[in-house]
DNA sequence: GTTCATAATGTTAACATTAACATTATGGAG
DNA sequence: CTCCATAATGTTAATGTTAACATTATGAAC
């Protein structure tokens, strides 16, 4: 079955040791240019594939990436994934691709596969639902190489690379402000992830510097799912209807998606009767009967900066920890009750 | 830096044999319940973790699977992955994701570095301008699993999954046909990919049947991304006016959108001007102005079916060559005519 | 207390490759 | 022709694990 040749066959059918063969396939110094020559048409002659497995049993070195996704279908993390594919393809360098789908559980057991598999490093972003922060730590102190993205947990020791979630939200919110919006709702995410909070601390230091009241109960758990954020809007719209709230941050474009159902399905319009801006510039946001008014993260050069981190961790001992953070741009589109008669 | 434990060192820890250590890890029978209890205790605390490159290098299996994807961007291909992810993940096997670019030499490169990696098998879809089907051959021939999916080069000794192409074309075909529109033009795929190849086929066949007029003119290729729909629109739109076609089947819904720019471009409206049908049911396909009437391919189950394939190719010596062949099923919009008020 | 079956543990070699050291050729200087 | 520097090639051991065989311990039967 596995007919693969190895260094000490092709050794051996021309009468010299594995060395030489060796030093010949890989431009090493003092081989015979004659040696060299005769070994090289062997080798191709025998369809000779290096086996990098072996090479990186002696190498300690397997060139090779982990990333972890908490969620293929996210047009955001297929972008990730695209820029982080752009630098490796650059380098020697080949992807694990693993998807948690949002599960911690599952998260630490494609983690523990890809440590197994000895990564070089992982490029991690974590599950809607992790929580468990001794074990990031443990595996950092292992000595693993990993860098954060987008869903991060800061100082523990790893770097990160995400957006400067804080300051984007607080710049949608006070987009709906300046509309003159006053009611303003937040459908938020997991608060174990830095994400979920600083999006979160971004929409209340909007009202506040705005004086504009803060319900409790106009701050609801959605997630970063599509029925999440239907059901965080449903809960929202079964307060009375003088409760309701005239605007809504929605935590990312498909949490706005989901609740936009909802809104649709009350019976009431965007943004006439609630404004909604959402987060990621999901490649469907522009085409919404009511385009999304959102946040653009620039997700290609997130992934291609995080690998960057990540290779100059594993390439230099010295390497330092950083968190780098990307700027957003907003896309002002109809649902935020902008270019209102498009 | 590698401070990773080895088997050696949990059995100099206990004073036993490597091989005592190796048995009570992998749950092996002949191992003293206690002596077993010591060995997995010590081993949790020094942080043991299995070195699979040196497990893979024994058994000469990786347990890993290698996939070759031509477009990361385009979404049909992502929902194929979270197919392959689906099966990939039931089982012990984890994901080499490449990306060749839509390249032929970038798929080979990737395809040899997933060889020396030696993946257990390899998931293929062609890059648009893949001609060398001698280097597929020779591949096979060594032995490999491949398993082509989507875009398959048949009959040369592999498995093949795909949809029935030939047939899907025909009956968009003919959907237009049986709207009353008679000049009707395509925008081909490359015509060195069978999937290329069968949507001509079956466009020809429709217009052939209906004994509708076929003009080589209206036939430009334009591979599967949008800017190549676009050209490939212009194309036919500077011919005379009175030579323009009246609807248009495209390869693919990427190349329908950039078709669609071009046409709205030349102040031309759809469908009242240009008809058009596309093919992937993208998930932008019923958000655009006029909704892209297009054929829905099973993306998710295509790459299930791929993996399945592969996987029972890997684990079972008798497994014989297979091509699979899914259904689509038309999702009528309005960019056919059809639904015209909406 | 032998004997012997079997459970428990140990030893060796192998997987494919390379680093480090060892040996053998080569050919020019004297 | 001998010497010797150096180029070319060879040998050994190591990477972490396991299969296959080898040895030792255990304890029950006689």
């Amino acid at each position: 079955m596995n007919s693969n040749v190895t260094l000490k066959q092709i050794a051996e059918a021309l009468g010299v040791s594995t060395m030489t063969v060796s030093r010949a396939i890989n431009k090493k110094e003092n081989v015979d240019e004659k040696t060299r020559k005769i070994v090289l048409e062997k080798a191709k002659s025998m369809g000779y594939t290096p086996n990098h497995v072996a090479k990186s049993l002696v190498s300690q070195k397997t060139h090779t990436i982990g990333v972890v996704i908490p969620e293929i279908h996210h047009t955001f993390f297929s972008e990730v994934v695209s820029g982080i594919e752009a630098v490796v393809h650059e380098t020697e360098y080949e992807l694990f691709l693993t998807n948690s789908g949002e599960d911690a559980n599952r998260e630490k057991k494609v983690i523990e596969a890809l440590r197994s598999k000895r990564v070089d490093g992982i490029l991690l972003s974590c599950a809607e639902n992790s929580v468990d922060f001794e074990y990031y730590k443990t595996l950092i102190k292992s000595g693993i190489n990993i860098v954060f993205f987008d869903r991060c947990v800061e100082n523990i020791g790893a770097s990160c690379v995400s957006i400067n979630d804080e300051t984007s939200a607080f710049q949608i919110t006070k987009h709906l402000i300046d509309h003159g919006y006053k009611k303003i709702a937040h459908l938020s995410g997991p608060k174990n992830l830095s994400i979920g909070q600083e999006r979160f601390r971004g929409f209340k230091r909007a009202l506040e510097e705005h004086k504009l009241p803060f319900r409790n109960d106009w701050i609801v758990e959605s997630g970063f799912r599509e029925d999440g954020g239907f059901n965080a809007m449903n809960t929202i719209l079964d307060l009375p209807k003088s409760d309701w709230p005239r605007a809504v941050v929605a935590v990312n474009d498909p949490a706005a998606f989901g609740a936009m159902k909802s809104i649709k399905e009350h019976g009431l319009s965007i943004p006439d009767d609630v404004a909604i801006v959402g987060f990621s510039d999901d490649i469907r946001a522009e085409l919404m009967p009511c385009p999304l008014t959102t946040v653009q993260q620039p997700a290609f050069v997130l992934g291609k900066k995080a690998a960057e981190k990540l290779i100059r961790l594993i390439e230099h001992d010295d390497e330092p920890v950083e968190n780098i953070e990307l700027v957003t741009k907003m896309m002002i589109r109809s649902s935020c009750g902008s270019h209102h008669n498009s």
